[in-house]
DNA sequence: CGCTCATAGTTAGGTAGTCTAACAATGTGG
DNA sequence: CCACATTGTTAGACTACCTAACTATGAGCG
């Protein structure tokens, strides 16, 4: 019983560190990188302040800044004081932001939609039933 | 359709993202690296040559001989001559390799199943059946 | 008010793990 | 036996993280 559940967990740490590789792969040149994609991903809805944005990749504040700052420099995002408190700073997407972040996420997709196509219906439909749980899995691991 | 495919996709993507911070957080100080683990979880059925190492894990030569020297130093694997061919050199793990391995299997393997324990029964099954189809979906990727 | 303590972010300096380019050594096939 | 291919290492660079130390602002309390 615990068995089969240690016996789970270790196949599904085989499968995460392919898809560690994988994530990697489909970056391409002279484009986004992968952090820099889901950095942009989490501002797509609204501006973030940076402890937002570093809560919410799962990483220290400090690295958070030097992402902003990065993406900062090449015109994807704006970073401006927050009205309500002078310590904050607001992280949003500026208008090239949005549209890199469109056609990245675009080709991105579309590499995995293709691999997507190669697997059954079925094995489609697993993925797809899997994905609330992994989801779940996730947030569990990460406290 | 390929609409699907796409959303599907931009979902499969989302939850890797997370997946990579995921397996990141089960790093414990002092012990082995997701790499190093992965390195050595390739060598515990046989001994390897550093290209197949490298084709293993989805990176270039010269960072599997990197990764192989550092495991060396640390004294989980040996680098030993292949008799067949004197360019190649088999690495192979060494008892402490396996001792060390081993520990830190258990104890990741131990984080990831008391997460899968906050599951249901139905999530989990879900996730169980959706590990070979996201395998065959990392092999598609890689090519 | 004016302290003190907490919170938000930045800066500085370091590490792990990857990459490409260039090289050495060995194998292989005309 | 010579030219080309293959295997691995070395050198040098980059990205994305980290911790520690700092600055600036906010908030609670006497």
């Amino acid at each position: 019983m615990s068995e089969d559940l240690e016996e789970l967990a270790g196949r599904y740490r085989d499968i995460l560190r392919q898809a560690v590789y994988l994530l990697r792969s489909i970056d391409a040149e002279g484009e986004l990188s992968t952090s820099q994609v889901s950095t942009l991903n989490m501002l797509a809805s609204q501006p973030l302040r940076v402890g937002a944005v570093a809560r919410f990749a799962g990483i220290r504040v400090p690295s958070a800044t030097e992402q902003v700052i990065k993406l900062e420099s090449a015109g994807l995002v704006q970073r401006t004081p927050d009205d309500s408190d002078a310590r904050a700073v607001l992280v949003r997407l500026t208008e090239d932001g949005r549209k890199a972040l469109a056609q990245a996420n675009k080709r991105r997709n579309a590499d995995v939609a293709a691999a997507l196509a190669t697997l059954s219906e079925e094995e489609r439909g697993a993925v797809k039933n899997a994905l609330p749980a992994i989801g779940k899995l996730n947030a569990a691991l990460k406290s």
